[in-house]
DNA sequence: CTCGTGCCTGCATACGTATGTAGACTAGTG
DNA sequence: CACTAGTCTACATACGTATGCAGGCACGAG
């Protein structure tokens, strides 16, 4: 591979002129610019990000923290992300945070990355405050830590929670079963906090037999509602944590002859693309991932390029989206 | 940040001496080891990539390169390589390059990657033969051009798109369609061809207007099911050149209140994991994702430790999964 | 003719790590 | 006691780029 210094040879110029001729700095006469140009493109010269970024001190790359890739709403999120990154010329590095132990921030503080985009952080996670003990410029995105000193960009969780209550009450359930997120998650947590605020209000009984923590996969969402719909009296609807989870919910009703939303009401929680699909057609809480995340890249390119500034927290509006899972209650057969 | 200057200052020793007692060089005495390792953890260093890279000229990150994210096939494609990357400890890059113009391999000549994995490689493309001239390390990944010369690993298209046709015929269908993928992916044109070639043998017609060649996307499937659903004569089985247009044409089916498999017989082909959903049971031909990257993957580091090493192209067994969205033709109405 | 000014360009160096080589020191042996 | 072998550490340098600073050159003005 060519480096500068070979470009500067053939140019007959130093290895700095062909540097500043590179990047257009004025104080480069225009004929040796041009000299340069022709050089480089002879000898096929790309400079060394390698270089550059230690010089600099800069590599042009984000990191993106999830705790899984095969979770479509992950995935979509991080299809927004890099789309948002691409758009500031910025490149992402994806990297996964198993449970336990959590992601070392050694991963992120080795210089090779100026920034992070954490998307599923655990509500006891440390690694936000080492970030920032480190002085590393992060974002979060979708979940966080509660302490307000960090930037976070996230949907109003607790809200749709209400939303989601209020639509399945309006419709007239009274028998009514949640499948609630990880308990150490912000958006499980807030999910949960709004829908239950509402149901006590009604005075709409919400005990624990009905109401379940699970992890948020397909998988859990999938058996809950088997075991769910295997009860003597089987709730009218249910609301499910996030989208995945009510997914798998849909599909143990498919499988075992529960008609939707004839039988039981189900709403998601996120409205992955997926679920506007003819064969889905998920009644959800939509949260603009899109918009969430250029905000979030946003935010992080002011904390990158001013780590002084105060922090920030963006709260998106979510919003309810009715498609064809939730309907009446059916009467009691 | 904390140098290894500043690590060697405090264990009273020079900078070489704490990146051999980091990296266990068995040349530096055991004391001095110890001592350098508590003043690393004292200041909290963290060595830097930046700094290593250079030196090293090895970056520990290898780029993906794929056409979109929002593909479910891709993020699968891109989960999968993931893993099998951060068993041997490499970083991921993704890259996607938008179909026109290609992606510069400047992206991948800077020196921040150590080699690529290109998954979306169209037929005319010139960035293998580009990455080849220039010593990138590379391997071809579901998608290839037709050289010899380059590492590769695929699914057996051809064979797939047989196994297809067999089905259809064994079932009875005789008025068969295709929406086949761009005639400029080895992909389509292989499937398509081995498809093809069945029919043919068996005398089964397979003219232009049930034949169509789209983009690999939800909503090319959606689109050509419709109009073909709305010919005077429907066809009675439809292939589609992978999951996602068949899920399209599924979703199509479903819209327009077409019976599957009651009347129309739908088979894709990846077996993407929404495909095994209860709601779905597609009926396809599955690529061993998992086992491909990790056949990449290893290519890929074999090519990295030896540039010289002949070219290799695996090609791994495609499977006929029957679902539930195939059958018997049903008769005229 | 000389001096000053402004425009280019080269010199020197920093960034942080890895590694070849030389040197210092200890111990062991004749 | 002297010499050698062996063990450990420091010195020097490379990797490729960016940038502060100084110097050179030409031109214009006095």
């Amino acid at each position: 591979m060519p480096t500068s210094h070979d470009v500067a040879r053939l140019a007959g110029v130093s290895q700095p002129t062909v540097s500043r001729a590179l990047s257009d700095d004025p104080r480069v006469a225009r004929a040796t610019r041009q000299r340069v140009r022709r050089a480089a493109i002879e000898l096929g010269y790309v400079p060394s990000r390698r270089g550059r970024s230690l010089s600099t001190r800069r590599t042009g790359q984000i990191a993106v923290v999830v705790s899984e890739l095969s979770n479509p709403f992950y995935m979509q999120t991080i299809a927004c992300i890099y789309d948002a990154l691409e758009a500031l010329g910025q490149r992402m590095v994806v990297l996964t945070e198993p449970p336990v132990p959590s992601i070392s921030a050694e991963r992120l503080l080795d210089g090779s990355v100026d920034g992070a985009i954490l998307a599923t952080t655990l509500l006891d996670s440390s690694l936000p405050a080492e970030l920032a003990l480190r002085g590393l410029p992060f974002v979060q995105l979708n979940r966080g830590v509660d302490e307000r000193e960090f930037d976070a960009c996230m949907t109003d969780n607790r809200d749709g929670g209400r939303l989601a209550a209020e639509l399945l009450l309006g419709l007239g359930h009274r028998h009514i079963a949640m499948i609630a997120g990880p308990a150490d998650t912000s958006t499980g947590r807030d999910r949960e906090a709004g829908f239950r605020a509402v149901l006590a209000a009604a005075a709409v009984q919400l005990p624990d037999e009905r109401a379940a923590r699970v992890p948020f996969t397909f998988a859990s969402g999938y058996e809950l509602a088997v075991e769910m719909l295997a009860a003597d009296r089987p709730p009218t609807a249910l609301f499910c944590a996030n989208d995945v989870v009510a997914l798998g919910a849909l599909n143990a009703a498919r499988a075992h002859g529960v008609d939707v939303p004839g039988q039981l009401t189900v709403v998601g929680f996120d409205d992955v693309e997926i679920s506007s699909w003819e064969v889905v057609q998920l009644t959800t809480l939509r949260q603009d991932l899109p918009r969430m995340a250029s905000e979030a890249v946003a935010l992080l390119g002011a904390r990158i390029a001013d780590p002084g500034r105060p922090a920030s927290r963006v709260i998106v509006p979510t919003v309810l989206i009715e498609r064809a899972t939730h309907g009446p209650p059916c009467a009691v057969p």
